[in-house]
DNA sequence: GCGCCCATGTAACTAGTTACATGATTCA
DNA sequence: TGAATCATGTAACTAGTTACATGGGCGC
């Protein structure tokens, strides 16, 4: 292949799921990974289209009265081998482009209190990320694809990223902020 | 202002520090943040030319012999302005794209042993950016910025924030490490 | 009647990467 | 002599976002 671009791995690995339309994917991948994984329709479509025209995946029209119709697309047997062909690929470099960091690296040219308050941010930020990770827990607890048994459960190993970096995260805010509170009362 | 431009900012942080060239824009980058930011030639250079056509940085050459000229950036009065309303705005939702997630979600469809091979090398790069933090913190130590005393120590803080990150990758991989192995041992 | 959800799509834009071109110096 | 570092820059490209357009159904 010459070039990766990943969303449609990420929408290729959803249609192994099950078959879906644009508007489902972007639902599914809202309610499964977004906490590691975004796309939005600006980008789903065309790049469906793209696939269909590869023939990694094939499109029907789903009618539903009372509902507008659905293009609904399902991964073909050259969609998934590119799929497979992908997970068996290095990953690529992870670039991280974290502002908040960014600010704060900078933040001797303001107040503390301002800085304070970004952190403060950050951790409610966190907090509220990490409990809509239970709701996804749940959500994917409720959902029996009839996944294959005597596999290792994939999506629960990802979730549990999600926990221990939130986690994390919660943990360093509180440091920080200790710090910062510190640094302030003694500025009085 | 009329849109956002991450990098900008970036840069006029960094140039707050001190004046630089756009090449050692891009070594300090490399030696100080580039464990949560990062920035190529390709983008520094433009960047810089608006920012000087913004009146946000003044140029001016360095002739050096036996070298080839520098140019020589200094952030302006209104560069600080900007950046410091910057840093008073409120954080944009940080927006991760996790590739390893990615294969690890769709992992059921290959063979256990290929994801223990992922997490395995995501681990080994973990440990080894947590030991180029170590080497970035001696260079922060090194480095005597004559900082504005009683501020915070807000890059010592940034790098916390990369120590507990990269804990708690390894930590996550050494547990899906254990429970990939245990599902692949019990295929066989 | 209003707002929200369903559903698809395009256009215009911003952001960021890669590859290339240039040319000098230093070091092995 | 060849590779690495210093130093700047552009062109072509890929990726991704935002805003907009359209239009029906449903619940309050």
């Amino acid at each position: 292949m010459a070039h990766i671009n990943t969303t449609q791995y990420a929408l290729l690995g959803m249609l192994s799921y099950m078959p879906m339309s644009g508007y489902d994917l972007k639902k599914f991948i809202d309610q499964s990974i977004s906490f590691f994984w975004s796309e939005n329709y600006g980008h789903i479509y065309p790049v469906l289209k793209k696939l269909e025209q590869e023939k990694f995946v094939t499109k029907r029209v789903e009618h539903n009265q009372g509902k507008p119709s659905k293009n609904i697309y399902s991964i073909t047997q050259e969609g998934l081998s590119v799929l497979t062909d992908w997970l068996a690929a290095p990953v690529q470099k992870e670039i991280y482009r974290l502002e908040i960091l960014l600010k704060l690296f900078f933040g001797y040219l303001t107040e503390t209190g301002t800085m304070i308050e970004k952190v403060a941010v950050h951790k409610k930020t966190a907090e509220k990320t990490l409990r809509e990770l239970l709701d996804i827990e749940n959500h994917i607890n409720t959902q029996h694809h009839d996944l294959p048994k005597n596999k290792p459960p994939y999506q629960l190993l990802c979730l549990n990223y999600g926990k221990h970096f939130y986690n994390m995260v919660i943990k360093w805010c509180d440091e920080t902020l200790g710090i910062l509170q510190a640094a302030k009362n003694n500025q009085q």
